[in-house]
DNA sequence: GACTATTTATAAGA
DNA sequence: ATCTTATAAATAGTA
């Protein structure tokens, strides 16, 4: 790491520090109603009715916006829906294809839990899903992982957590418990065996795009 | 940068127009040196392969972080599916159902198209898919566990773990599953039965703005 | 993956 | 809801 490269990094990290702080500011003091910054939300269920709905609004807008660019410009397929509280629907396609077709292609792929934001990669051809490679990091990021989950519950009161945070929160303790695990396993196998000399070929767990990428992604 | 501050529709305008001036120029002078600002992306399909990956990545990243804090703050339910071109998939789903289950809530609704950007709406009044009807049992205050985990995981290095550490780790997190899933479990029927008081009374909802929304289109 | 210059998105306000 | 403006985020191009 370079020093004066850190120093860089400083002014973007001010801004997640800020947040944190923030957050935890408004833990200790209950429901702060204090004056935020523009622009600066914290991550958590908005209450107020009226500010939520806007939100919804506008956020959604953009949502939809971003996931028809993202179809045009790189020529992916996207399906995205969105149920209001209120229960209303709404819906994008990209391709001409119905949003039941698209996602009828999801059911025969098995899952691949890529990182922390929920977002699972299935693999279409030749999926061989390695659970435990003793050779190789299966557990890379799995600490973030934890970390990202020990901020959120520090941050949050788990109690007065919305459906969907809830979710949230319950996906990325799963996920921290596989990572444990994981970490622990490869524990395991470091004892056992001085050396990773189990190497047979490192199967590549198939390409995305030009058949040659290491790691996740 | 405030020399330009009050002119920022007709700012926002002119930038349109150069858009699609520098596309069209673009396009007449052929391959120029099109040296394109920052930041400015004409809306179509990127051609070069590596730049279309890269831009895809980017982007699918920020569109499941966007869809995932909409579901957090508007405590709106988001289903999102994107195909990259090479057939991979990813998935965002923010509550417990499966993308297949919200989709598959698509189908019996109406629809309505809203805007030249593909979305339709879908009023679900009227339609019941209440499945579970859940007792509320024993709130698992477990939520201390949590909390102890959370700071636990703060504060080791979880990589840096003894054996014994990791194993009484590995406890925790499971305990702390555990407690997340009945929590959400006691939410959810919560939830559940709030819904089906709201289907009998329809005059005491108050808990979204359905109300507001109903009069639209 | 990191670093900025810019553009976008958007939270408050009016 | 609409428009404006200040700020925060996203991200295109680069090394």
């Amino acid at each position: 790491m370079a020093e004066d490269v850190g120093r860089r990094r400083m002014q973007q990290q001010q801004q997640e520090d800020e947040r944190l702080k923030a957050a935890a500011a408004a833990v200790e003091e209950g429901v702060g109603k204090r004056k935020r910054k523009r622009g600066r939300v914290e991550l958590r269920r908005i209450e107020d009715r009226t500010s939520r709905q806007v939100r919804f609004s506008k956020r959604r807008s953009g949502l939809f916006k971003k996931a028809f660019e993202l179809s045009v410009l790189c020529d992916a397929e996207v399906a995205l829906v969105v149920f209001s509280p209120a229960g209303r629907l709404y819906e994008f396609v990209s391709s001409d294809t119905s949003v039941e077709q698209i996602f009828g292609r999801c059911k025969d792929i098995p899952d691949t839990v890529i990182d922390d934001l929920n977002i699972a990669a299935r693999d279409p051809r030749g999926y061989c899903n390695i659970q435990f490679d003793l050779n190789e990091q299966s557990a890379p990021e799995s600490v973030s992982e934890l970390n990202s989950f020990a901020q959120m519950a520090l941050e949050l009161d788990v109690k007065e957590m919305s459906m969907a945070e809830l979710t949230r929160f319950e996906e990325i303790v799963t996920e921290a418990l596989a990572a444990v695990k994981s970490i622990r396993i490869m524990k395991v196998a470091e004892l056992t065996q001085t050396e990773a000399r189990l190497k047979r070929d490192p199967q590549k767990k198939g390409d995305n795009w030009s058949g040659q990428e290491s790691g996740k992604e």
